[in-house]
DNA sequence: CTGAACTTTCAGTACTTATTGAAAATAAAA
DNA sequence: TTTTATTTTCAATAAGTACTGAAAGTTCAG
């Protein structure tokens, strides 16, 4: 198996592996193949090798420079714009989580927030049972939380997870 | 508010939450009303409550007795069967996230592992970045995959995050 | 300016996933 | 065994999501 076509299953796997996480497809498959180009790469030549729209390929790369995990790259003597990726895994990959948990898990922790201080002053059996499952869910939540910020939310999230391999 | 409408509050935060993740929003919602419930609740009741069609309900239940995340309980003198939601965050959190892992992470790093090794001999340039691109996401992925199951793959889950906050 | 090169937008369409409801299957009671 | 209650299945349909392609918008060289 030659180079292209171990690129080609890397691309296809990732665009699978969004898929199933929420990310659409083309945009996962167009990180993938800037990931494992070595030139910056214009929206045609992008285009021709996913084999998608101009629309699909221009969105898909919107979507990834605002997520801040590729950037524009100026190529001289030529009025196209090339894209190339954030090849530090450690700085795409926590960007990525970082917005989701802001965007989709900050959310919730603030509806149980809420949820238990709606409920707290309830004193029948069943408030005080719901309390206690939202609260359950609140603290593991919480834990989780915590944990993903001292990783992702400081730049020595390499570091710490090597220590925590030594010490657990 | 009553506690009747936060229950309902609980069960649409956790129906979105779960969309957003790739769960199935009834099947979120099924759990979640079985969570908030004080009593074992049969199809009927389901249906009713969520305005699902029985087609819905019956699957929903099927799935999450797949995950394990919920169990059949027998009423004396009734011939329909009745469903309780396993409360134990730490049971059933950790089945969904290690069920995940199982299905969508671990094929994966199995394609990773074969990437690496259909192009480690490999000694363009080209060749090499790709190989360094691949590994750097396998070791990355390997490592949270690492604490991952230390955390879940043992019931010691909550002692370990709670001794992580505070050596942290 | 003007026109060519390039990018963005978005209505229409295709594709995927979720849901319904009724028929078929199963299980228990009479 | 027959009847009745209950569960399961699944074809049809609805809802949600992704993609296309062409028109509109923008930018820049001449």
């Amino acid at each position: 198996m030659d180079l292209q076509a171990s690129k080609q299953k890397f691309i296809d796997t990732w665009g699978a592996l969004g898929s199933e996480w929420g990310i659409n497809k083309s945009v996962a498959q167009v990180q993938a193949l800037l990931l494992v180009s070595t030139q910056p790469l214009s929206t045609d030549e992008i285009m021709e090798t996913l084999k998608i729209s101009r629309g699909n390929a221009n969105m898909s790369l919107r979507q990834l420079l605002d997520y801040g995990i590729i950037y524009k790259k100026v190529v001289a003597g030529d009025r196209k714009e090339y894209f190339i990726a954030e090849k530090d895994i450690w700085k795409w990959a926590v960007r990525i989580a970082m917005m989701r948990k802001q965007k989709e898990i900050d959310p919730v922790v603030h509806v149980l927030k809420e949820l238990k201080e709606e409920t707290k002053k309830i004193k029948t059996a069943d408030g005080k049972e719901f309390y206690k499952t939202v609260d359950d869910i609140h603290q593991f939540t919480e834990q989780f939380s915590n944990l993903a910020d001292k990783i992702f939310a400081s730049n020595r999230g390499e570091l710490l997870l090597k220590l925590l391999k030594i010490v657990m």
